[in-house]
DNA sequence: CATGAGGAACTTA
DNA sequence: TAAGTTCCTCATG
C-alpha cells in the first residue's frame, strides 16, 4: 500500500502535518488514516468555501462561482489554465457532466477535476470538522481517494467505462481489475499485464488486490479466497477465464478491447 | 500452504 | 434478478 497516493488532493501544509502525525504513530491502522485524510479533505473544502464565499454544494453555484472554484483548484493543484476550458457553466451544468465529458474538456486533467468536484458533490456527509468525526453518505469519494487523480490514464479508455457511465452504477469486479491494470504506474506491483493484447494479466499481490477490492465495495472481510471465487463466476459468463496454459494467479479477459 | 474449481445459501443494489 | 459474498469441500503442486 502506498499511502502517499491518498494525499493527492491535500494541500502541502496538511500533507506535511499529516505525515508527521502518521510518522509518530505508525501503528495506526489503515482505517484511522483514512479518517484522518478525509477529515483534512473536509477542512480544505471548508476553508475554500469561506475563502471563495461559495456554498459547499456545487449544484448551487453560479457560473461565476464555478469559475472561482476552478481558479482555486487550478491554483491549489497546479493545473495550468483549466478554468478557461469550462466557460459559462453553472454548478448544475458542471455536475451533469460525466467523467468522459470532463476528459473531453481537458484530456490531461479532466479526470482529476472530475474527482475533485466529486469530493465536493458527495459532501452530503454528517460532518463535524472540529472533532474530525467523519461519516460518509457516499463511498464514491472514498473510492476516488483510492484512485489517485495525479496520474493520467495509460492506454485507451475502455468502451464500457465511457459508455455505461459506470460511475453511477455499482462497479463490477472485472471493471475494477481493469482500472487497476490501466494504472500500472500505481498498481503494477500488485496486478499487471503479462500480455495486454491478449488480455492476460497476473495478480502479483493477491492480498493487496483483495484489500483494494474490499475497500471499493466496503467489504472489510474481503480476501483473495472470495475475490477469486467471484472471478471464477466469470468463467461461464465469458468475461474472464484461465489462459491456455493455466498458471497460478494468471487470468485472461475473454474480450480484450 | 496458497491456489483453484465449483456447489450452495445468502446479501445487496 | 444480477452480481457478487460467504462458506464450504476437495484437488493440486
Amino acid at each position: 500500500m502506498e499511502p502517499f497516493k491518498w494525499f493527492a488532493i491535500l494541500s502541502w501544509g496538511t500533507f506535511i502535518s499529516l505525515f508527521i502525525t502518521l510518522d509518530q504513530s505508525e501503528a495506526d491502522g489503515l482505517e484511522q488514516m483514512q479518517t484522518m485524510v478525509l477529515g483534512e479533505v473536509l477542512k480544505d473544502v471548508d476553508t475554500a468555501c469561506k475563502l471563495l464565499n461559495i456554498s459547499p454544494d456545487p449544484l448551487g453555484w453560479s457560473s461565476l462561482q464555478v469559475q472561482k472554484w476552478l481558479l482555486w483548484t487550478e491554483h491549489m493543484y497546479c493545473l495550468p489554465r483549466v478554468s478557461m476550458l469550462f466557460q459559462g457553466l453553472s454548478g448544475q451544468d458542471l455536475c451533469s457532466l460525466s467523467e468522459a465529458q470532463f476528459r473531453q474538456h481537458s484530456a490531461q486533467f479532466g479526470d482529476m477535476l472530475y474527482a475533485h468536484l466529486d469530493v465536493w458533490r458527495s459532501g452530503t456527509w454528517k460532518n463535524d470538522v472540529t472533532t474530525n468525526q467523519v461519516y460518509f453518505s457516499n463511498l464514491k469519494m472514498f473510492n476516488d481517494l483510492l484512485f489517485p487523480y495525479s496520474c493520467v490514464y495509460e492506454g485507451p479508455v475502455f468502451f464500457a467505462d465511457v459508455v455505461c457511465g459506470y460511475h453511477n452504477q455499482p462497479i463490477h469486479l472485472w471493471q475494477f481489475l481493469r482500472e487497476l491494470l490501466l494504472r500500472p504506474h500505481n498498481y503494477s506491483h500488485c496486478i499487471r499485464w503479462l500480455n495486454k493484447e491478449m488480455g492476460i494479466f497476473k495478480i502479483e499481490d493477491s492480498a493487496h488486490v483483495a484489500r483494494l477490492w474490499g475497500m471499493r465495495k466496503n467489504r472489510p472481510a474481503m480476501n483473495y479466497d472470495k475475490l477469486s471465487r467471484s472471478i471464477r463466476q466469470y468463467y461461464k459468463k465469458g468475461i474472464i477465464r484461465k489462459p491456455e496454459e493455466s498458471r497460478r494467479l494468471v487470468y485472461q479477459f475473454m474480450h480484450p478491447i
